[in-house]
DNA sequence: ACCGTAGACTCTACGGTGTAGAGTTATAAA
DNA sequence: TTTATAACTCTACACCGTAGAGTCTACGGT
């Protein structure tokens, strides 16, 4: 349920001095009272800061120079903590992905419970991104570029607990991954497609104007016109849910349908 | 199922000298023969240039100089063609999406023929996707910045045209959008999935190996650890098409159900 | 033949970026 | 006191997007 983090020290060598997760200190003066030296940073207060100016101000506005600024370090100082500004964004997506609590992964639970485990993981998922918007666009490039098993643990520790989930739903090995492809392919393209529902202008009445939609030729998109006032009432969070309820018959039915077990 | 696009010159006036989809030009010498002035470039011809880049060499690789060197123009003559790098970038998912054809969306289909033509659009947009896959990136963030009614005719075509699909299989309107949104959201999510399935070291036999699983401690990850095998041996098409079938039948489900109709 | 105009492009420059390499300082250990 | 090391800073380089002004060519009008 909490996330159980590892180095938190310098990039290089795993200093293994366990200061909590993600690292605490960057705040109050060490030992020595002179005040001329701060207290060092450490990788997650490197994190958290970024994450905060992402936050803020979008991807683009993340730079070493910005956030060496913010954190009043010189920007070659963060080079300690991330061994470059990809390595930095790797660690932003790992920082919301072990926030990801999935319930009832831990062992005794009533496997029966395996669909309402599934909804409510796919809701604070939902939550989470929701409250860190900007980010999508890393949970879905950067892990492209890092091969399954070099990925930090707390980026796998997510797929980990859902396959534990199905496992103990019945699913077979290969049955558990395909479940879960289904699963993780679902609630991350539903996100996308929640994050770019949009509205031009909040302060006009009439719905088609609201959407910008009086622009496009009505001949061309006759349908997307008339979808003026149906566009605007969007309720990400139920749309979430038929979506999951939808997948989870699905893959309800390859559990009782036939050839499962070691498949 | 052609590409039907709109104006190709300069950006800030819509010339409405149509030179063909996307723009011809930009290799033949023009009237005079001296030779010494090249034909003017175009915007179709800066977007596939463009393209090329991206798909060599991957988003980063592409800017404005080293663009502007592969035409061999100043780099500067490109913002002529698009407002600057983010309208070039939006240029390029509007490149990709307007190649998406979608079936049967003609009128005078049979209606019952949808869930192939869904099925069908869906795996021809993967193989567009797999062609191009350094884009998908752009397909996730850059239509976020644009609200609906002001991207460009070329990139909401498919979605007009899914809804027309869907309208005719007997969606009432907020029913064809939940059904657009829910068989998109899973088709993006695939997609992503698929690109994200990596192997570390192809010349390695073993196939815990071949994925770096064996750096995972055994006691945090038992489940993926066991998953070697099938990692491996992914075959994405068929995860796509079965993926789909889920979702496809979940939607007939609401079909068949009570109170569609004015929904 | 001359001029004016407009399109397509180039030149220069500014402020910003990531990061290599070497140098600095403060603390802890010997 | 000396030495080692961790944490950090300084300087510099090559690249980036793009504003602003200038150039060069083709063409239409007179």
């Amino acid at each position: 349920m909490v996330p159980a983090n590892q180095h938190d020290g310098p990039v290089h060598r795993g200093g293994s001095v366990h200061r909590g997760i993600f690292g605490a200190a960057a705040s109050d003066p060490k030992s020595s009272g002179g005040g001329k030296r701060r207290s060092p940073l450490s990788r997650g207060a490197v994190l958290r800061a970024a994450l905060e100016l992402v936050d803020a101000d979008g991807l683009e506005a993340l730079s070493m120079r910005r956030l060496g600024h913010r954190l009043d370090r010189d920007p070659m100082a963060l080079y300690r903590y991330a061994a470059n500004r990809d390595a930095l964004l790797d660690g932003l997506t790992e920082l919301l992905l072990d926030q990801w609590a999935i319930p009832g992964a831990a062992d005794g639970d009533v496997p029966e419970a395996w669909q309402d485990q599934l909804r409510q993981a796919a809701h604070r998922f939902r939550s989470l991104v929701l409250q860190h918007p900007h980010i999508v666009p890393l949970l879905v490039t950067r892990p492209l570029s890092t091969p399954l098993g070099l990925r930090p643990p707390g980026a796998l520790r997510p797929l980990e607990q859902l396959l534990a989930v199905l496992t103990r739903a019945g699913f077979g090995p290969s049955g558990a991954l395909h479940a879960y492809r289904a699963y993780y392919g679902f609630l991350i393209g539903h996100l996308i497609n929640e994050l770019e529902e949009f509205v031009v202008n909040p302060d006009e009445d009439e719905a088609g104007l609201r959407l910008g939609l009086h622009r496009l030729p009505p001949e061309d998109f006759p349908h997307l016109r008339r979808l003026a006032a149906q566009l605007l009432d969007y309720d990400g969070e139920t749309e979430l849910d038929q979506g999951i309820t939808i997948v989870l018959h699905g893959l309800q039915a390859q559990l009782d349908g036939p050839a499962q077990r070691s498949q």
